[in-house]
DNA sequence: TTGAAAGCGCTACCAT
DNA sequence: ATGGTAGCGCTTTCAA
């Protein structure tokens, strides 16, 4: 292994210099400068990150925090995708990307129980998910890291959270039914109460419902599976037999509906139109294939990426959420295209 | 920030006597290592990583290396999930683990074009998936680091590998249209040459083809997914009308096959039995709900994660491919349970 | 069993 | 612009 002691002994400079030289900075004269760089090139010169970690209290690392049973979820890897598009942009600035997965017990027994957190493997963290609770989210970053939020907020500390538009998003999907189907009695099948993307959504829904003078109808549900999809369809036709139209929080939960819808001959998109959310892959598969919205999950974690390094670099101190524009996407589960 | 010095200060000992204490070293009297213990949990002391990887030479990391287009696969997280296996296995010894996706010219380019696999962050690479090639792969293991394939290997190098059983997984499958549903023209739809997993498919549908006297049929294509599975399906019944029955390489094939069958107004399963392997979430929604192989993508990553941390250790050292057991998953596409 | 001290490779401060 | 050098916190010889 070659150190900077090499190449300042071959150079006959001093360490300091040559460390200058590597490091961009200034106060190297640009020949001598030169010669560093490529004597450094022509032996191949890596500089060892533990002993640059040492001195400079700096990992170049970011943990990538997610709850072990949303990675991946197995209907839908949206955590692995943000990860992904972080994962691209920081190696570009030549930061790493640790995956961290925690259990149930860890986020009831707080940071204390992460190893990797307390150890400082990182220089910043992102929590990525609804399950990350107010107490447990303050006490991390109380740790000393650059903490940034995904697919999450504090609803009264402000606190820097990346997330996708997912009122303005539902209220457009919802929208879309009333003003070009011209549905009056539309459902929504709403996720867990605390998972954030999934209230958002409902007030989207409820917006664009009342914007519309319709009544709004609301459905619970424990999860966002396509099980609790399937069984939250039934409860909301049987409350309500006049509903033609269901907005689910998700395409999994859309997916199920159809399921349950198919199953008991009810023709769709004529006689019941079903939206979902999330545009995943398999939707473009549903029979009739899922009108959704689409969220930019490699752009939430490209932006999620260069908010950290802005606050690591100091570049940057306000603006607490970042919302990501999503974007409808029309298909055939709507009544639109009937013909394709 | 709380040091060993800061221990050792208090209890009046020297700090080796401390590094000793916490590192489970002989060389220190039970009393006093049990004081050295209590102190750095009534302290909350934490080690500093950098200063241990420094001063050792390990780091404690372990990389994940993929191809940027397969992490997440949009139609099959194949690989989070082996991911997630080996994070939760090696965090329970302490290990951490990073994501790095590279790109084709990162392929092409060799490990030279990859800093954090230079600069040494890890003690451990595991290279997932066929895209890696042999020059590739035996660049990597040069650079010192405990090297891995998984889902991936060398065809004559012995070098450590795991692998799900997918040939006999493939046998099994055909099998079961032969022996359970009578099918006599099979088609297999071929994914592309090199990844191993679907040669190995293949393979094992020519041998229970073979075995049982009938004839093979393969029909090949240039990736794996819905569209090239649609496609892959009209070849296959226009070469051969008579086929009754088609095994997929994966389930993403076989969901594409059965749309293709579906426009055609081709009865599934009565007309053509369409099985598939993987068994990814979405298989079980397919309409008729996909018969296919499953692989324990968990179980995976977690033998992959023993399988380094052995080889770090140096408690073994043979051994070079790992097969793991893949199930048989009968659904209704086969013709099984059409009743229910 | 315990302590002293020499590094690990790099950064950054203080001189020159 | 360049050099000398003191750490960063820990592990690990070597001595006692």
């Amino acid at each position: 292994m070659i150190t900077i002691r090499d190449l300042a002994e071959q150079l006959g400079v001093s360490v300091a210099t040559v460390s200058r030289a590597l490091n961009d900075q200034l106060g190297v004269s640009p020949e001598l400068r030169q010669r560093v760089l490529d004597l450094a090139a022509e032996m191949n010169y890596r500089p060892n990150v533990a002993a640059r970690n040492l001195s400079t209290d700096r990992t170049h690392t970011v943990i990538f925090m997610v709850h072990r049973r949303r990675f991946p979820a197995a209907a839908d890897p949206f955590y692995s995708y943000i990860m992904h598009g972080m994962e691209a942009s920081l190696s570009l600035e030549g930061y790493s990307i640790m995956l961290l997965t925690v259990t149930d017990e860890q986020l009831a027994q707080g940071p204390q129980s992460l190893p990797a957190l307390q150890e400082k493997r990182a220089d910043a963290v992102v929590l990525a998910g609804p399950e990350f609770l107010p107490g447990f989210i303050l006490s991390v970053a109380r740790l000393g890291l650059t903490t940034l939020l995904v697919d999450n907020a504090l609803r009264e500390t402000p606190f820097p959270a990346v997330l996708a538009d997912n009122e303005g998003g539902s209220r457009t999907l919802t929208d879309h039914l009333i003003k070009v189907h011209g549905h009056t009695h539309i459902a929504f099948l709403q996720g867990p109460k605390g998972w954030i993307s999934c209230e958002e959504r409902s007030a989207g829904y409820q917006f664009a419902v009342n914007a519309a003078g319709l009544e709004s109808h609301i459905v619970e549900s424990e999860d966002t599976t396509p099980e609790t999809g399937q069984d939250a369809f039934l409860r909301a036709i049987k409350d309500r037999p006049e509903t033609t139209a269901i907005v689910a929080s998700n395409d999994a939960m859309a997916i199920g509906a159809m399921r349950a819808a198919r199953q008991l001959g009810i023709k769709m998109p004529q006689e019941m139109a079903i939206v979902g959310f999330d545009n995943i892959f398999w939707s473009a598969y549903a029979d009739p294939s899922l009108t959704t919205v689409s969220i930019p999950t490699i752009e939430v974690g490209r932006l999620a990426a260069r908010l950290l390094l802005e606050r690591l670099y100091g570049t940057v101190t306000a603006s607490s959420r970042t919302i990501v524009a999503t974007q409808l996407v029309i298909r055939n589960s709507c009544g639109c295209m009937e013909a394709a």
